[in-house]
DNA sequence: GGGTGGACCTAAACCGGTTCAGCGACGACG
DNA sequence: CGTCGTCGCTGAACCGGTTTAGGTCCACCC
């Protein structure tokens, strides 16, 4: 009467057997109607839930899926897309009684046993992978573990099917938009080249460019955090060939590089026009507020989660498209810049 | 040969009984130290690591600690507090083999039935409680499951400890430091009285102001939303004794009010000084950048964490105190303001 | 009427640990 | 020398489910 009822009780109270009970619950043949009507009756009014460790403990299921995020804490803090897309996650897999298992690792050597123990000790039966690398050295370990995983964006790796976003569109748009708008010199501040998302949208940037018959004036590689971005964008104001426009990796890079462009006297976007990525809160507040790419991280995070859980149930899994990543045109792209139609005479003002 | 090592292959493998290996390995009294030396022997050659889930069984432990978040999914993604706290806390039990088990719910009335949920599946041992509101109904529900908490900020409850930042400290201090820069007519656009952090930093300002014999101009409650800000802001601008100052909630509702005021073609600091709260990543990146408080969000959830485990391990956990939050003074306060030195033709030019 | 097969159900093993009652051996003590 | 206590250890029960081998009963068929 003290704790928890456990199966025996509403074995007990239906009049059968454990087992039976055990397939009643689960819905497998093999128990006659009425019995079944019985028993779940029995365990209605008992308030029967079946105990979660009992079973992981002969499934060999934890009932939780991991995320884990390989990156320093303070990129981490400083990222805008990881908030709304565990929310998102985390709301699908409760509503499937899963729990997600959230792990934050500093260093890339701890990765590979950190995997390795979250399946030695069963505490997640399949994992999100974000933070795609080019040949990502946790695909063969995953595949060797043995343990399910969705990735974030494709891979081309048929083992594991991928739920994406198509990035390279949104940057393509925001390409064209700052070529409609009569910008010629465009740098971008790109995340970095070992991660697929950021290789990807450097490329896709150079392609759009190229489609117009321009090189971009710079690409220049970061680690995704406001400080790099805020390096990165003096020195491009340093060059010789001043941009008049700059594509951000993410919103808060971009809000370090504003800061940096009007630190330098320079007007945004009179002067250089300037664009994010991912559409976070703050891409609304900075001032001027922020033309950036929306990639909906919310709705990725379900979607994965869903891909997950089907994939997890033994369904065949195909690769999965999310709405592409959309322009959101602010005012940090507002106007026609001042200096594309005075391009020589600011030639000569930078050094 | 085939899956992991049990602890019947260790027994077998130094020729002990099952649980003489499970007394060996959990240190305790009763295991002759020869016999000691060789079933940990064993258990190192065959690279044993206890099963989670068998343990989990029979000790009724998850070693999972549980953090709800019980806000709109969309105050999570733009409040830059809990990545950092995630990051924090996360890496301490990761140590302590642990898990974080995170919750993300969207109303506040599935709040109870998921703790219960939380509680009648064992998926964790213990949790963080933040977010606190005067009252909150959590603690009696916690008491009553039994389930052992931490809290984030002190309750008054002496059966829960508290890992408390003083932020009335550094509020108190953005007070005297606009006081300082001359500032008479300050403005607070708060968080929701009902939360507890919400009021406690709305009562220090006032205290602190009264201190100076001033009161504020408008305290101004909202939701911890950037968008919400910015309203209250344009209300504040709108509004007959116009502030000079104008202290925020958090740095992401800063950011608007700044966007807000400068839309309203006045200049921060000149016209009116802005003060943030958080001091995260994007403070330094705003224009001009942020005088906030700091409250160590990574540091504080380790604290939590590290108390939490205390807990649990049966110690009795006083109430902790970290270094109170501090001001960073940056740049949105960085002049005596204009308004200060002109105040009565301020007065007239506002309606 | 006996054999066959399927539907329904039970009993017991199993997952991998922890815990506890109890047993044999040995030293101390009377 | 007998008894008692302690140490070191074993064997089995237990946690709460799932799964499987097998048993009973009945309908059906030849």
């Amino acid at each position: 009467m003290g704790g928890k009822p456990t199966i025996a009780d509403v074995a007990r109270a239906a009049g059968v057997s454990k087992g039976l009970v055990s397939f009643a619950l689960n819905d497998r043949p093999g128990v006659a109607p009425a019995t079944k009507r019985r028993i779940l009756a029995a365990a209605d009014e008992l308030g029967f839930r079946p105990s979660v460790q009992g079973r992981s403990l002969s499934t060999r299921l934890a009932y939780s899926v991991g995320l884990v995020l390989a990156r320093d804490a303070d990129l981490v803090a400083a990222d805008p897309f990881y908030p709304p897309f565990l929310a998102g996650a985390e709301r699908v897999l409760v509503a499937a009684g899963r729990t997600l298992t959230l792990s934050v690792l500093d260093r890339d050597r701890d990765e590979e046993a950190h995997y390795r123990a979250l399946v030695a000790d069963r505490r997640v039966d399949g994992v999100i992978v974000g933070d795609l690398r080019p040949a990502d050295p946790r695909l063969p370990l995953l595949a060797e573990l043995g343990l399910p995983a969705v990735t974030l964006g494709r891979t081309g790796d048929p083992r594991f099917p991928a739920v994406s976003v198509d990035d390279a569109k949104g940057v393509a748009e925001t390409a064209r938009h700052l070529l409609t708008l009569g910008h010629r010199r465009i740098a971008m501040v790109a995340g970095p080249r070992d991660l697929v998302h950021g290789a990807r949208r450097a490329d896709a940037f150079r392609a759009a460019l190229a489609a117009a018959g321009l090189e971009p004036v710079a690409v220049v590689e970061t680690d995704f955090t406001p400080l790099a971005a805020a390096r990165a964008t003096s020195d491009l104001l340093a060059a010789g060939e001043r941009p008049t426009a700059v594509v951000y990796g993410n919103d808060v890079a971009a809000a370090a590089g504003i800061s940096v462009i009007r630190g330098h006297g320079l007007g945004v976007p009179e002067d250089i026009a300037v664009c994010g990525f991912d559409d976070a809160e703050i891409a609304q507040w900075t001032v001027p507020s922020l033309t950036t790419v929306s990639t909906g991280p919310a709705r990725w995070g379900a979607a994965a989660a869903e891909a997950l859980l089907d994939l997890l149930a033994g369904e065949r899994v195909e690769d999965r498209d999310l709405e592409p990543a959309r322009l959101v045109v602010r005012d940090s792209t507002g106007v026609v810049p001042r200096t594309t139609r005075a391009q020589d005479q600011d030639q000569e003002r930078t050094t």
